[in-house]
RNA sequence: GCGGACGUAGCUCAGUCGGUAGAGCGCCAGGUUGUGGUCCUGGAUGUCGCGGGUUCAAUCCCCGUCGUUCGCCCCA
């Protein structure tokens, strides 16, 4: 009895046609990032468990892979390994250790897979994909570079084109300061911005009594709260408060949005928005979330933000650092769902040499390492099959151009090319050996 | 981690008030021994998610389990 084939849950596992269409979209990423000239990063799927668990507290441990040799397992030893959940655990474990072989700022991007031991929904993996660019400085990093973020991240999903997006900023040292401005401490400030996150997806009455429940000594700051930062320009609201930390941050958040405004970033793709929180409470200036305009259920597609000090539990060197993150993996599978992402295939073969007839193989062979020789890809059907199965076979593999050459067309001294596109006019070319390469790139650029 | 819904062919789903199952699409073959995508004809496929219980008999009722899914927590 064969075991029933089955994929473990939570992962998403692509046929061929999607897998080209998921590759294609982290190639673009990839470039985008490069575009600006950041450097490629890559760190083991796991890390020794202490180090990888030191600055995590109780949530994330709960959703942490543990990896086990059989050896550990009999001798009942926990665990020395876990996965990673994250990019931005291993890239500060990954500063500290080579910090004297990098140059800074360190620049760097990574494109790999994470794991999170969360219950699976629709939309949540177990295992996937994150796209992290982060700058990393040495005592201190300048403002400019969380204004060259948004930039790189415009110019990937401008090239995606998934459609009109807009990416939001805020600062947290201005959320901090407004919330001390209401005299509220410190120790309650972390809750009250993750019931402010909440804004744009829970009616705003429904925050207002929610941040009221956090902080019940003034039910009407809550109300006053919300409707300052849903002001359309809460920049001048807050012009006229007048606290340091405030000023600070709304100095910063307005350099960050000139800045990014500067490298081409049209303002109606980047907006102040001070509701814009991020539950990670490690980000402690410039904040980002990106949204598809079509698409607001998504939620952020692309998030991120400043910290002052990335590796503090692996050396005393002061690194602070801006990063900004995509989710690949649920970003896909959505757009997919959507029906943004076009699943139709896509061949990786641009030209398939078919075997018309047994004794020509050689011949067919000739023919395809010329064809690759001009930097095409071209696959050969081997075997002596009938054309119509072969025929078949290029039509489902989606290849455009189909190469025939049988002892009629040898005796003739051409070569049949067989255009299997759907909106090709003409159907067959016979063209003269000679010509073959010409005629194929010709057709194909057409 | 908590609560609800669902689980029948490769896919989408129908069905049986309890008597071991069907459609469409897809797949395979032929019509077309040198021509795919259209058309016509024919064909194959299911331990009715898994385990247990009730029953003469369970795909159907009950319990458990696994999986999927929706909401909460959290997050990408």
């Amino acid at each position: 009895m064969p075991i029933q084939p089955r994929t473990p849950p939570g992962v998403l596992e692509l046929l061929p046609p999607q897998q080209i269409a998921f590759q294609r979209m982290l190639d673009t990423i990839r470039r985008g990032f490069e575009r600006f000239g950041f450097l490629p990063v890559e760190t083991p799927a796991f890390e020794v468990a202490d180090v990888l668990l030191t600055k995590t507290g109780g949530e994330t441990e709960k959703q942490v892979y543990f990896v086990q040799s059989t050896g550990a397992i009999k001798e009942g030893k926990a665990p020395e390994l876990a996965l990673r959940f994250d990019l931005t655990v291993p890239l500060a474990r990954y500063v500290a250790e080579h910090e004297h072989h990098l140059n800074f700022p360190f620049r760097r991007y990574q494109i790999q897979r994470v794991y999170r031991g969360e219950r699976n929904q629709k939309g949540r993996y177990r295992e996937f994909y994150q796209c992290d660019i982060d700058v990393i400085g040495k005592d201190s990093l300048p403002l400019a570079y969380d204004a060259e973020l948004p930039a790189i991240i415009h110019g990937v999903f401008a090239e995606l084109a998934f459609g009109a997006f807009t990416i939001r900023i805020n600062n947290r040292k201005l959320l901090r300061g407004l919330l001390e401005s209401f005299g509220w401490g410190a120790e309650q400030h972390t809750a009250v911005l993750h019931e402010l996150d909440r804004l744009g997806k829970t009616p705003d009455a429904e925050v207002v009594e929610l941040i009221a429940k956090v902080q019940p000594s003034a039910p009407d700051a809550a109300a006053k709260l919300v409707a300052l930062v849903r002001a359309p320009d809460p920049l001048a609201e807050l012009d006229k408060l007048d606290h340091p930390a405030v000023a600070e941050g709304r100095a910063e958040l307005r350099k960050v949005y000139e800045g990014t405004l500067a490298l081409g970033v049209p303002d109606t793709q980047l907006k102040i928005d001070l509701s814009i929180a991020r539950g990670l409470d490690y980000y402690t200036g410039t904040v980002y979330e990106t949204f598809l305009d079509a698409h607001p259920k998504l939620g952020s597609i692309c998030s991120g933000g400043r910290y002052e000090n990335l590796a503090g539990h692996y050396t005393k060197s002061k690194l602070p650092g801006v990063g900004i993150s995509i989710g690949a993996t649920r970003l896909f599978s959505q757009l997919l769902e959507m029906n943004v992402i076009g699943a139709q295939a896509t061949s990786i073969a641009q030209v398939l040499v078919l075997s018309v007839e047994a004794p020509l193989s050689l011949t067919y062979a000739q023919m395809a390492t010329e064809l690759r020789g001009t930097g095409l890809n071209v696959e050969v059907y081997a075997g002596d099959d009938k054309l119509g199965k072969q025929l078949k076979y290029a039509d489902r593999a989606k290849v455009p151009l189909a190469i025939l050459l049988g002892s009629r067309e040898q005796e003739a001294g051409v070569v049949k090319i067989k255009d299997l596109r759907e909106n090709a006019t003409v159907r067959e070319h016979d063209v003269s050996r000679g010509e073959l390469v010409a005629a194929v790139q010709r057709l194909l650029v057409s």
